[in-house]
DNA sequence: ATGACTGCAAATCGTTTGCACGGTA
DNA sequence: TACCGTGCAAACGATTTGCAGTCAT
């Protein structure tokens, strides 16, 4: 099974139902592995699917994120962006050339987490760590 | 040297003129340590200051900050709020009820940031690093 | 057939900008 | 007296919502 099929599946075993515009969303989703603004996702659709509108693949990208079927990165001041992949807790490193976001897994700072607890009388639930840098793709053109 | 004058004479030197509108907008972000949104800023102030405009809100608070003098913290999908008080580099600590900001110093994770440079090929330049919990005060009021 | 889905237009929200006036240095 | 700073209104970009028509099931 395609990742495309698999997420179609999901989509409908969840009670959803499989319209074109949908079909065509998760279809670009997948075969593009960066993260794309709901804009230009839609740029990109209407060359193949002319009619479909900029509201639905807002409508879409919020439903298959919280299907937990793909990630939204939120950059400060700009437009969120969406990539495939499931939504396991994750951190992020960002290219500030390209755009591009990596995510990557574990070395989450538990200690540091529980002796800010200690110290602030906080209960944390949550955490975000971001590293942003410069990809090596980028490194190379700036010279 | 009150933090109030301080700020003002950091203004002054750095080639601005200290207007009527400023010297309120200093006063106020100094006399609260919680984070305050230019729109939320601007209601109080019209108490005391009938005449002062939102816009007027927005340009003295990002001058402050390129100045150094006060930290802006940006939640997703939210109005930014600012804090009064140094730019250092540091981290946040948001509390989900009451949308305070704490911030904390020191416990930066380099160790992962070469680790992650690398593996990734990254040139990590810099980083962020929030929790999300609930503070003391606001555990209680949950009970 | 029926309710979910779509597209359009308009509304919303935070923020920025153009411009003429007014006040600080 | 020069500009810098202000206020207003309007522009802006991203996102959301109301609504009437359409389509998947």
């Amino acid at each position: 099974m395609t990742p495309n099929q698999k997420i179609l599946n999901e989509l409908k075993s969840a009670g959803f139902k499989l319209t074109p515009q949908r079909r065509a969303i998760v279809e670009a989703m997948v075969n593009d592995n960066t993260p794309a603004t709901p804009q230009a996702l839609h740029t990109a659709l209407l060359e193949k699917h002319p009619e479909i509108g900029l509201v639905t693949v807002y409508r879409t990208l919020d439903l298959l994120e919280k299907l937990g079927l793909l990630c939204r990165f939120q950059p400060e001041g700009a437009a969120a962006s969406f990539k495939a992949g499931p939504a396991e807790h994750h951190h992020h490193l960002v290219c500030r050339g390209c755009g591009d976001v990596v995510n990557f897994t574990g070395h989450c700072p538990v200690e540091l987490e529980s002796a800010l607890e200690r110290e602030t009388g906080f209960r944390i639930t949550d955490h975000k760590l971001e590293f942003q840098g410069i990809c090596r793709g980028c490194q190379v053109k700036e010279e």
